[in-house]
DNA sequence: TCTGGGGTCCTAGGACCC
DNA sequence: TCTGGGGTCCTAGGACCC
């Protein structure tokens, strides 16, 4: 039978702050999102106070300010770094793996042979809270949506010390399922959780005894699947070369509205900028690039607008001058004075390989181009993103569309200057700091 | 006052072709 | 009064994930 192991950090970017800053742990801890607006995770204490997932920071001043919670902006450096640390071990510890998000990853534990596959995963969590601090959970079933679920459940009951096999416990599995709300199944979003809630289908369970034909026809042929992988017939294997992107993004809102032209364009060509480096970082061209604006959708006393643009190039390009100059006029044609902008991003579409791209017998792309953008991720990798800009990029510092990032820790493993000391203390007895 | 960012896949409908 | 069938490609929108 295939097995499948989920890991999964433990309430990660509270987990990762707590790492470098001991006097969060225990203490009620949420970390925000950028601009520092909605709740994007938060600690267990902070759970237990009724803090919900997504909810603006505004909403919840009270409860911070009565039970001291601690508050973080997002702080990605430190997040990514951590991450690639735990997907190490783990990537060492099975003979495939997928990475599947910033804090969790998939193992194949099919053919490891092992006396007790429980026993080897509580080691593996040991191991991983040893060499990084980070806690996880793992979860084991015959496919990866039961995996999920076996992780979820690992999470929330601690007789099962943060590992739970429902491959070779299967007489566990329906409890399990009974357990489960739908709406909190791999695949179950919120709108067919509504649907399913109303169709009286509440739990795993309800659902993996639906009908395969009414959930072909209400939730299509992705909603089957996981109908499917419930009952434990696997219909996702493990992706272990994930695709190439097709698309990359780069988009924010500002930390206030927009009103002036030069302003929006000044974020429209960081954004371009910024995709134009991912793609290049990926050995990838773009074939095309869209941008996008928009006011603030939740201020409804103002006028509301949003529009795209998109560009065609006429040869794939990772080029930033290409793309800086494209996203340059797909701003003139979405542009409208007299709005309050408050978000924009620049999309690049149609993503394809940097190698094997056809050569034109006019072909406009002389080797010099490539080098300078190669000098210009150089500079970048040795001094920090956007050491170097183009000449049109934004020159004040702040600009005007700056994130308000109140509430920052340092980067603790990817800055020199923000390195944590250890320093014995004059008595010699304990090490402090 | 204050509400994230970056992705994927599927489906439906229209344009167009033979 | 009567007006094909089948295919592809593209796009927009909707669902989902973290």
């Amino acid at each position: 039978m295939p097995t499948f192991g989920l890991v999964d950090c433990n309430n990660f970017y509270a987990s990762c702050e707590r790492v470098f800053q001991p006097e969060l742990i225990e203490r009620p801890l949420v970390v925000l999102s950028n601009n520092d607006g909605c709740v994007v995770a938060r600690s267990q204490e902070a759970k237990d106070l009724g803090i919900p997932m997504g909810v603006p920071l505004f909403k919840i001043r009270n409860l911070v300010r009565d039970h001291g919670v601690e508050v973080r902006s997002s702080n990605y450096a430190l997040y990514g770094d951590l991450s690639e640390r735990v997907m190490s071990i783990l990537a060492d510890s099975a003979p495939r793996s997928e990475v599947y998000s910033i804090d969790e990853c998939f193992l194949d534990l099919h053919h490891l042979a092992v006396p007790s596959l429980t026993e080897w995963c509580l080691d593996l969590r040991q191991q991983v809270r040893a060499w990084t601090g980070i806690p996880v959970s793992i979860g084991i079933g015959p496919t990866k949506t039961l995996a999920k679920l076996a992780n979820k459940l690992a999470k929330s009951s601690p007789r099962t010390g943060g590992v739970l096999d429902l491959v070779h416990h299967p007489q566990w599995r329906e409890p399990a399922l009974r357990k489960v709300a739908v709406g909190d199944v791999w695949g179950i979003g919120r709108r067919w959780s509504q649907m399913l809630e109303a169709q009286n289908i509440h739990t795993a369970h309800d659902l993996s005894r639906a009908s395969d034909g009414w959930v072909r026809k209400r939730m299509g042929i992705v909603g089957l699947r996981t109908v499917h992988e419930l009952r434990g017939i696997a219909c996702h294997d493990l992706d272990t070369q994930p695709d190439p992107k097709q698309t990359t993004c780069c988009s924010r809102s500002f930390g206030r509205v927009i009103s002036e032209k030069q302003d929006l364009r000044s974020a429209v060509i960081t954004f371009a900028e910024r995709a134009a480096g991912k793609v290049r970082a990926a050995n990838q061209v773009a074939g095309a690039l869209q941008v996008f604006v928009s006011t603030d959708r939740f201020n409804k006393a103002a006028p509301q607008y949003g529009s795209a643009a998109t560009v065609r190039f006429a040869l794939p390009t990772s080029d930033a001058l290409h793309i800086v100059c494209a996203a340059s006029r797909a701003l003139e044609r979405v542009w409208r004075g007299g709005f309050a902008y408050r978000k924009a991003g620049v999309l690049l579409l149609d993503l394809s390989s940097a190698q094997d791209q056809p050569r034109t017998l006019f072909d406009p792309r002389p080797a010099q181009k490539d080098h300078l953008m190669q000098a210009v991720d150089a500079i970048d990798r040795r001094h920090g993103r956007g050491a170097i800009a183009l000449g049109q990029a934004p020159k004040s510092r702040p600009p005007a569309w700056a994130m308000r990032q109140d509430m920052l820790s340092a980067r603790f493993t990817t800055r020199w200057s923000d390195l944590v000391t250890a320093r014995a203390k004059p008595d010699g007895q304990s090490i402090g700091e």
